[in-house]
DNA sequence: CGCCAATCCTTGAATATTCAATATTCTCAA
DNA sequence: TTGAGAATATTGAATATTCAAGGATTGGCG
């Protein structure tokens, strides 16, 4: 029943290639309507994690829109130039920076949650809503065994 | 029944979003597993795909190993430069370049395999073997549908 | 045949990401 | 209380990726 791929498997049966492929190709869709806002997905995600009004701080954003610190920090300068989010110093805590978002920030997002449900959307018409729910079902599994 | 994500759902919510995560972290494991023999995941797809003996025109393999043209002709040179694969010009079609393994590079691909195959044995452990292929089947449900 | 557009791969410049090191602040135990 | 070490964010250099353009070859149509 478990049935791992033999070593001289076709790569398209490890499970590793098949995620990498399928999100690749998701991914790519999905860039293509954001690009009607010229936004990269993972600003889209920075600002939807931010939309609770809640501050967060840079660590705990770079966990949640799974980006290195690194890049987060960078990419958070050209959003702050946007004046699309700003930062504050965390008061109770020094060292950290809490993101908050801006107005034009929310609007954008709204703009941008439109075009990604409407993504969504598509995907269930061609996929099929059963399967859609019952891959992320199995993905969120997936991740929860996976820690 | 189909129920995509609504404008204010979490961004966990979204396939995308789902799929991003899964195929960071399994490939995050995957490429630890891969460092013991110094090689990035990309270079493991390019062996594997090779592995058929048969030439391969760059154009088909980045299709198949999902890298951008440029990329996959950046990492070939340091390939051909570790000498685990070489250029041949295709004598049908002179402006393809075939793609082909070497007896090194099928020695590293066969102890790559191996870790590869070992790192699904352990998903497999831990998620279930029945999870493990209804996941396999939904993923190359969706890629075909998205094509 | 001869030419023009299309295909295939590579290159170089611009851009983005990552790794390692740094600065700051906090924690906690001696 | 203070000093060592941990946690947090940023920076700069090294590396990698991408975009746009180019060179070579082919296919096919006038």
């Amino acid at each position: 029943m478990a049935k791992p791929p033999k070593e001289n498997s076709p790569i398209t049966e490890h499970l590793a290639y098949l995620l990498a492929q399928a999100n690749r190709e998701i991914n790519r869709q999905l860039e293509l309507r954001l690009s009607k806002e010229g936004v990269p997905v993972e600003q889209w995600r920075i600002l939807k994690v931010l939309s609770d009004g809640n501050g967060h701080s840079m660590g705990e954003l770079a966990d949640a829109v799974l980006l290195n610190h690194p890049t987060l920090t960078k990419m958070i300068d050209r959003m702050v130039s946007d004046t699309l989010v700003y930062r504050v110093q965390d008061p109770k805590d020094r060292r950290k920076v809490l993101m908050f978002i801006s107005d034009r920030g929310k609007a954008l997002c709204r703009r941008l949650n439109s075009l990604a449900v409407s993504q969504e959307e598509h995907i269930v018409e061609s996929y099929g809503g059963k399967s859609t729910n019952e891959l992320k079902r199995l993905l969120e599994s997936l991740i929860g065994s996976a820690n």
